[in-house]
DNA sequence: AAGCCCGCCAACCGCATTCGC
DNA sequence: GGCGAATGCGGTTGGCGGGCT
């Protein structure tokens, strides 16, 4: 493990210590303390020469401060904690990074035993994968539970399904696109509350079935004969646009970030009877 | 058995800050 | 206050070793 040994330029060695270098700095720290590293690698130097000439070369340093201090206050300090981290060290070391971010000494400082290099080593190869895994399974999880709520609202009085809510709204270039996991929406109704206007918003919802079920108008995929819709992922999903049909995967690859913005002010938004609970109609709106 | 891949982690590097003259 | 050296810090590198094919 570790770099490769040799010789630098300076004539400073770098890569892996031996045993032998370590009892060096060891037996330097002992007798001086720690710190003044600079001075301690030239010390060693001066050892160097001495030992050229009492027949043991490799019982010297010939490191550069950097390399002596890290060496000392990553392994040879007393009170290193060695062995694996233990779950009471990883639930602190997350908790810290939420805290502080990437302070890896100021979250050493809170462990005692463990050096912001190992603390830095195990986020980067442990926990940020680990962590990134949870995540992507609690959105696989909420994003499971938002189609659920959206599953198609029973009939109402009127004989039709209604929309209760939009999953995404996606904003951007004066027009908006509304993923709705329901069907049979009424139209009108979505654009006024997505705050389109009558003619810029697409609604585009997930259908199974034939496709025949409409879509000549307003881009909009209208129940008909696709209302056995069942709850569904959206990359199951084919999407009516503009007319035209767009495979989730392909509108995937498309540039997102300039609708983000807009995204976020139009999410979780309530269409079910044209209620607006967050946002006020804008002023483009013509319907 | 050999080769490849990949995670782990010690050590290096560059930059910022602090210290000492 | 200026300057160079020392120290501190976080990002990155790259060799080792184990697992997989």
């Amino acid at each position: 493990m570790g770099r490769n040994s040799g010789f630098e330029k300076e004539g400073l060695k770098k890569g892996m210590w031996s045993a032998r270098e370590d009892q060096v700095l060891q037996n330097y720290v002992k007798k001086h303390g720690p710190g003044k590293w600079g001075k301690t690698a030239r010390e060693t130097g001066k050892f160097l020469i001495f030992f050229i000439f009492t027949f043991d070369i490799q019982q010297c340093l010939k490191r550069c401060g950097k390399s002596v201090r890290l060496r000392w206050l990553n392994y040879l300090r007393p009170g290193i904690k060695k062995g694996n981290i233990t779950e009471d060290e990883e639930d602190l070391i997350i908790r810290m990074h939420k805290l502080v971010g990437n302070r890896w000494s100021l979250i050493a400082g809170r462990i005692p035993g463990r050096t912001d290099n190992e603390i830095k080593n195990y986020w980067n190869s442990t926990l940020r994968k680990k962590l990134a895994e949870q995540k992507e399974k609690e959105s696989e999880m909420s994003r499971n539970e938002m189609i659920k709520e959206n599953l198609p609202s029973p009939v109402g009085d009127d004989g039709n399904q209604h929309l209760t809510k939009c999953d995404v709204v996606v904003g951007g270039g004066g027009g908006l696109m509304c993923f709705a996991s329901n069907v049979n929406v009424e139209e009108d109704h979505q654009r006024r509350c997505l705050g389109g206007t009558s003619t810029d918003t697409t609604i585009l919802s997930p259908r199974v079935g034939d496709g025949t079920g409409g879509g000549a108008n307003n881009n909009i995929e209208p129940a008909g004969d696709d209302l056995n819709y069942n709850a569904m992922t959206w990359n199951d999903s084919i999407m009516d646009l503009n007319g035209g049909q767009l495979y989730m995967s392909e509108f995937l690859q498309t540039e997102f970030s300039k609708f983000w913005e807009e995204t976020d002010r139009f999410l979780n938004f309530e269409v079910g009877g044209c209620s607006t609970i967050n946002h006020e109609l804008p002023n483009n709106w013509d319907g």
